[in-house]
DNA sequence: CTGAAAGCGCTTACAG
DNA sequence: CTGAAAGCGCTTACAG
């Protein structure tokens, strides 16, 4: 195994400067096209591929983007929502030739350490922040780091943080008038964890949908996505004075423990009991019955949040004063499906 | 927002030479003690971070390791079992200061491509290879690359890739002896993708299982790990003349489709049927009744994996040689839960 | 259009 | 123990 080619020996073998074979390889004006083709025929045959730390280390740039991820390694696997968003990120990335890194980390301290690190390594060029708060250090730290950032939700107040979001007073308005239409009067809410952004706005959402259709009630009770309190609750619920004929989760997980345990206490769906999931994945497709569920497409989605992303490293430093674009993603969509029946 | 410090300017503040600040930033020898301590007080007044990239092109090592996931999209998520090896894995990469970079990929070629790159551009400093197939030409190619690589399960054969595996022989048996004390005399097996290699191995070892138990029947149907296809086959054992009264699946995902299937059939589980997951996972705690299953620590399991990758890159080059190293890991032990029981 | 040179921010032999 | 210098492999003004 020889030493990889490098600019200086295509500049040889070509006879001409380093400089040259940057502008022929870059495509850049500074060589007449008869040595472009030259230069450029030389570097395939040599089999010359750039080497990544010389052009970062040249163009201050890395070519890379990073993303934290902060779940505890228990439940990180089990919500397909973060494979699929990573999915969908790193096809546009790798498109654009940026790489994607990834990190877990365990609290919000850590998180903000990891990229002050990474952008004072200048490991990323740019990050992608996840489950934003309602109380969120991250809106204000992390652009003022200067360090290029799009939140995964929102919208987010103060303008700093570039955001793509989408609008959920629509689907929940859609997944109520549809329960209502089949008859449901009390419908429970099985919610996600309170502190976030995006549970914050659907219990809003989902309040006024409520008021609007005319349920007898609609009551949110808050939990955390696992299987275990999406048990709890659902068990807790059912065993009610005045139970629900219907439940809404907020995401495929807590749902397909909801539908354990009606099957655990022998209530059965969807003659007795309706439910919807939020966020359509396989999973809502392994059951018996199979989970209606709100579908939005996140492999789309987190292309789109990458594309902004580098749209933002782009204009880097471009327009400082401005507001950060708030870019609106597609509305989810009913997808109903065997678990959700005429009200008993 | 002012430029970064950089050892330059270390350096005129201390009154040394750039060369000294590095001795002493790293730790080696070449300065006094004194002029150590004055030199890192100064860099951590300053808050100084080193550019990576600066430092990858001196040692020429990117400190970072890659992984290619091949896997279609929709299915990558499902899967508990990725997302705990990558937050295993980056558990122990990034306590050594490694990163972690990822892509998706769609074929073998097309990885192939990723890892030629990779290593050409000097973005990674190894590889860690999954889903290891029977003939895989990864097995020849990457070796020869001279690219750091472990695989995730083997063993394998020819020793010129290092891997983590554990032996499935004694799980098999654990399962099929479990199964037949319960009364279980017909068992079936929703199996892996029949080209892994760790299907075959698998096959192999249940095989001889149902041999040395002394079952009357155990037949291997191969699926493809997704709940459409677990779904369908356990639709066809279950309608079949000699209906099998345990199922044994490959995955967590097909043994949920199966459970499914068992409910719309009205086949009732565990009395009349017994159901066992291999990987266990929270997926198999979200069901009713809860699935029996073949449990190993994921999480240790990737750290494993990357601990012998950054051996492999430390001693690159060392005993050229030599076999690669081929590691065991703890077996998956058996979990019973609710969906075994005695056989009708 | 082309070439020679400096620079990005580190590390590491090599002399003193 | 310390300093001055070269080098890693690119990019990019700056002269011709």
């Amino acid at each position: 195994m020889t030493r990889r080619p490098t600019i200086a020996d295509i500049a040889r073998a070509a006879g001409v400067s380093k400089g040259a074979v940057s502008y022929a390889l870059n495509g850049r004006p500074g060589v007449s096209a008869t040595t472009r083709e030259r230069i450029l025929a030389i570097a395939t045959e040599m089999g010359f591929v750039p080497n990544r730390a010389a052009r970062s280390l040249s163009v201050s740039s890395a070519q890379t983007v990073g993303i934290a991820l902060r779940r505890p390694a228990r439940t990180l696997g089990i919500e397909p929502f973060f494979m699929e968003l990573i999915s969908g990120m790193e096809a546009t990335l790798s498109a654009g030739s940026f790489g994607l890194t990834i990190q877990i980390v365990t609290s919000q301290e850590e998180e903000l350490e990891v990229y002050r690190r990474w952008w004072a390594e200048r490991r990323v060029d740019g990050v992608l922040l996840c489950d934003i708060h309602v109380e969120d250090r991250r809106i204000e730290v992390v652009p003022s780091l200067g360090l290029p950032a799009v939140a995964v939700g929102g919208p987010i107040e103060g303008g700093r943080l570039a955001a793509v979001w989408h609008d959920d007073q629509e689907p929940c308005g859609e997944v109520l008038e549809y329960l209502y239409a089949l008859g449901h009067r009390r419908v429970a809410r099985v919610a996600g964890l309170p502190h976030l952004l995006h549970t914050t706005i659907r219990d809003a959402a989902f309040g006024a949908a409520a008021r609007n259709v005319g349920l007898d009630s609609f009551t949110s009770i808050h939990a955390d996505y696992t299987g275990e309190q999406g048990a709890r609750i659902t068990r807790r619920l059912l065993t009610s004075a005045a139970r629900p004929t219907a439940i809404v989760y907020d995401n495929d997980v807590m749902a397909v423990a909801g539908l354990g345990v009606a099957h655990e206490l022998g209530v059965a769906v969807p003659e007795e009991l309706s439910i919807v999931a939020w966020d359509d994945s396989p999973l809502c497709r392994l059951t018996h019955p199979t989970l209606t569920s709100l579908t939005r497409d996140i492999t789309a989605y987190g292309s789109r949040c990458a594309e902004l992303l580098l749209a933002r490293i782009g204009e880097r430093g471009a327009n400082p004063g401005e507001p950060a674009p708030s870019v609106q993603f597609l509305p989810a969509a009913l997808s109903p499906r065997g678990s959700t029946g005429p009200a008993a």
